[in-house]
RNA sequence: GUAGAUAUAGCUCAGCUGGUUAGAGCGUCGGAUUGUGAUUCCGAAGGUCGUGGGUUCGAGCCCCAUUAUUUACCCCA
């Protein structure tokens, strides 16, 4: 039998002990945020069942699930789970009956789903965060992956737009906490984009528009032209709609300008004259200013910003980080109804999610990691010969027992390899206890940064290797 | 699903219009130094050139197929 290569599927990544240091370094920084800002903690299955995925997010989505086969022989003759009829009608009759679990596809349904299971232990309004794996059957590329984290911070049970204005304060403090200074925070509202489609007077559809506008920073006023022209909007509207797109200057005149636009094109207004959507965003604005937000000059109310998920229905959240060229590291916003595909309506979600795996992108692109987490081992041990390696398991054991990470060096080997050893894992110190040493009733202390040795008593050690 | 690119040592890559025994740097191992890493010097190991077929006196190089990887589109973190 030939030996086969050993590979992983496509999409996936191993994480070797440096990177995972660096990986913890992000999960701790976004952790301690969430927390801070009130967010519990909430882990869900890895396979949720196929029913409460599936539907969720839109035909494209329910493509990109990944499936898990059930178990046992459902072509088997007697009780057959699979039947000839099943087989002629096709994949879509098939597929039920040979999968009814699928892993999760991202934390927010799952979350919706358990708050409706344990709706009656909650205390609402309920905010909780998660970091978990998710996984995409999609074609990987630049930033994308099969496997990925995410990690979500969500409220529901308030429609406070209080929580619109503490995502931004989550978002900004993470960013700045991690270094990534050249960030622009954008948000826009859902009926903000429905009063340009219905200033539009109504041609196409909503959906066509959203994902056309969407793309205007990357294909630019020809490229969304055209693709709203195919899908059969008129000359005028297409002007029209570039007219109000070109709003310019702070947030409040942006918002101030639509105000003015949206009231000439005629679009509806709610009840109290006002428009719903910028009436919110300068709230959330407000909200912020009260709190002493200072870092408003990376915030920017994008009027362009629409984001895919049709769950959407009010204030929508993304990151760009400016100085680095990837995909979003952030997106999220409010959806009205988030529980009534489990048959709770009516309740109110506002969260967001950020991709680590593409925030470590960023942060080594632009050098962003702090020096040290590599290694854990403070100390090794090196030793001469075995009757010496036996002599200092009683030292390993009260290094260990002063809480300094130690390790004694395991093979019979050359003081050279073992020093080669250290320095290659990046242990800062090696303590050895030759003859000579031990003639003095001392240790050798080697601190392998600056070369520097020393001749030392047993406390003395202690104290240079705990402080 | 659509389109392009790439595949040569453990890693990153050279390899001329097709011509002897396929190279370099890094890494690994050994030695210079049987009590000292990173620096220096010397040496060694390591390759079915992704796989299968074809053209040719001759293929790492040309042609076809296939697999894998990767980039972009769609969509997204």
């Amino acid at each position: 039998m030939s030996v086969q290569k050993p590979s992983i599927p496509q999409g996936t990544r191993d994480f070797g002990p440096a990177v995972v240091a660096r990986r913890n370094y992000i999960f701790g920084v976004i952790r301690r945020v969430f927390e801070k800002f009130g967010y519990a903690p909430l882990e869900t299955p890895t396979m949720e069942n196929l029913s409460v995925l599936t539907g969720k997010y839109g035909e494209e989505g329910d493509q990109l699930l990944f499936k898990v086969l059930n178990s046992g022989d459902f072509l088997n003759k007697k009780n057959a789970a699979v039947t000839a009829e099943d087989l002629e009608a096709g994949s879509r009759k098939v597929l039920p009956k040979i999968a009814e679990k699928g892993l999760r596809y991202d934390l927010t349904v799952p979350f919706a789903r358990y708050v409706v299971m344990n709706r009656g232990t909650l205390t609402f309004p309920f905010k909780r965060y998660q970091i978990q794996p998710v996984w995409r059957a999609d074609r990987p590329q630049r930033g994308r992956y099969r496997e990925f984290y995410q990690c979500d911070a969500d409220v529901v049970g308030t429609d406070s737009l209080l929580c619109e204005a503490e995502i931004v304060l989550m978002m900004s403090e993470v960013l700045n906490t991690l270094g990534l200074t050249e960030h622009t925070i954008k948000i826009n509202h859902r009926r903000v984009l429905g009063a340009f489609y219905q200033a539009l007077g109504g041609e196409g559809t909503e959906v066509d528009l959203f994902t056309a506008i969407d793309k205007l920073d990357k294909i630019g006023q020809d490229g969304v032209t055209r693709e709203l022209l195919e899908r059969g909007f008129s000359e005028a509207s297409v002007a029209r709609l570039f007219e109000l797109l070109s709003v310019q200057g702070s947030f409040a005149e942006k918002l101030q300008q639509l105000q003015s636009a949206f009231a000439a094109a005629q679009v509806p207004t709610e009840a109290d004259g006002s428009y719903k959507g910028l009436q919110e965003l300068g709230r959330v604005q407000q909200l912020l200013q009260d709190f002493g937000f200072t870092h408003f000059d990376h915030l920017e109310f994008d009027p362009t910003l629409a984001r895919g998920l049709s769950y959407y229905t009010g204030c929508i959240f993304e990151i760009k980080i400016n100085n680095v060229n990837m995909g979003s590291v952030s997106g999220g916003g409010r959806y009205d109804n988030l529980t009534g595909a489990f048959g709770l309506p009516g309740v109110s979600g506002v969260g967001f999610s950020f991709g680590v795996d593409r925030l470590y992108d960023c942060l080594e692109e632009l050098n962003l990691f702090p020096e040290a987490v590599a290694t854990t081992t403070r100390c090794l041990l090196a030793s001469f010969d075995l009757e010496n390696s036996r002599q200092l398991l009683p030292i390993l054991r009260q290094l260990r027992e002063a809480g300094v990470a130690a390790e004694l060096y395991p093979d019979e080997a050359k003081l050279g390899k073992q020093f080669k050893y250290a320095d290659a894992k990046g242990i800062p110190y090696v303590l050895l206890q030759g003859p000579e040493e031990q003639a003095a009733s001392q240790f050798k202390l080697k601190e392998l940064s600056t070369g520097q040795e020393q001749l030392l008593g047993w406390n003395a050690v202690l104290d240079a290797l705990t402080k």
